[in-house]
DNA sequence: ATCTGACCTTCAGGCTGACTTAAGGTTCTT
DNA sequence: AAGAACCTTAAGTCAGCCTGAAGGTCAGAT
């Protein structure tokens, strides 16, 4: 699951070679060539924006300003000029980050691997995960596009799974979640819901590992 | 309520320079003159550190990897250097921003407050050194974007020693911590473990050394 | 160089933890 | 109140993992 990254930039040869060093380092990016664009652009789309505040067209600072009423994306502003004062007044809009020209590739990188480190962490209500499409909210997941039918408690502990996709879940944070909180001793219980899950699932069930002594985990795909 | 900033900077008017702009902007600033009581300060009391990569006595970039694997609080780089290098250096082993010298407290400033807007939401733990990447929550672990699959007690070594990068850990630790921590005389099971999570890494596995009589450690790249 | 103790690796035994099925009990619905 | 849906427990089985032994290797000391 690549990062998106918005990147406005009207120089060609600058932005040609941003896109291709991000490219290179698995990121997925959107590049817009002037501000008109930017301004229709969706800034929650993405993961993180780089913004060249020197553009044709508008103002790089206004859409800056609009990016940060619209939505909590990240921005990295890029700018030829060194004036202490356009950098306060791009990070005091809001801007998470500064780059000078001319800078290395390298150092944009890194700065953007820097800021995505630390991961917004999205409240989505919908998660879709190989043939698997699981709404939260709803309380409803689809297989294929087919509907599955499942009880509560297998619904919670597949959403616990789903909501850190990759991650291993200790059986006793799922006991505590999703089970009795306070229940003391070992029990099966939570094997047999799985086995559940996992049976009507189908073929995506296999993707409910079995971590060994920890717990379990929904693989990636 | 105050944001608390841990301030390390030999040089005293740039010192204090700095101090009276933080303090008169409302923040409690604790300043360091030296890289040992830097060493020994503890990064988690603070909200932010801002920290000069130039002290007589240590090493910056050693501070800041000991900071950042004591704490998760952010880290302001000050350096005079202007080497992208240094940056990148910087920037990889966890610093959130760099600041180059000469700056204007105004910018310093405005990028304190940048970074402080955006308050820590779930902290992730992932460690990357050389070619692996520890996500100690998932309890995933990759050699050069291939996932390596361990076992229970395998990976918790190995988060052991990478979550002190570089140092000694000592077999009694390891044992306690990982193994049964009430067990009884001398047994090879260390050993055998450590065997296998060596293989398994392939060539990464060469950084687990022994420390003869002591432990083992992992090396940083 | 030789010795000694610490460490590495392989291997098989044994055990812990997990899967599945079935049945009893509980809660919800009608 | 009866039935259905669901949760839980129990039991049997199985797979994966941990462990200690044994023999070989290596580092440090004399």
């Amino acid at each position: 699951m690549s990062s998106k990254i918005l990147l406005v930039e009207d120089d060609k040869n600058l932005g040609d070679q941003i896109v291709s060093h991000l490219a290179r380092d698995g990121f997925e990016v959107t590049w817009l060539r002037d501000g008109s664009s930017a301004l229709d652009a969706e800034p929650k789309d993405f993961d993180l924006i780089v913004l060249d505040l020197m553009l044709p067209g508008a103002h790089g600072l206004d859409i800056l300003k609009i990016y940060r009423e619209t939505a909590e994306t990240p921005v990295l502003v890029l700018s030829a000029r060194n004036e202490t004062s356009t950098k306060v007044r791009s990070l005091a809009l809001g801007a998470d980050d500064y780059v000078t020209k001319p800078f290395w590739p390298e150092e944009l990188l890194a700065r953007i691997q820097a800021r995505l480190r630390r991961p917004l962490l999205h409240a989505t209500d919908v998660i879709e995960t190989g043939a698997l499409r699981i709404d939260v909210n709803a309380r409803v997941v689809e297989n294929a596009g087919q509907k599955v039918d499942l009880t509560r408690i297998e619904f919670d502990l597949l959403a616990a799974l789903a909501q850190r996709l990759g991650s291993a879940i200790t059986r006793q944070s799922l006991v505590d979640r999703v089970l009795d909180p306070d229940r003391e001793g070992t029990s099966r219980t939570l094997d047999v819901h799985f086995s559940r899950v996992r049976k009507k699932l189908g073929s995506e069930g296999g993707r409910i590992a079995t971590v060994w002594g920890v717990g379990y985990r929904l693989l990636a795909t």
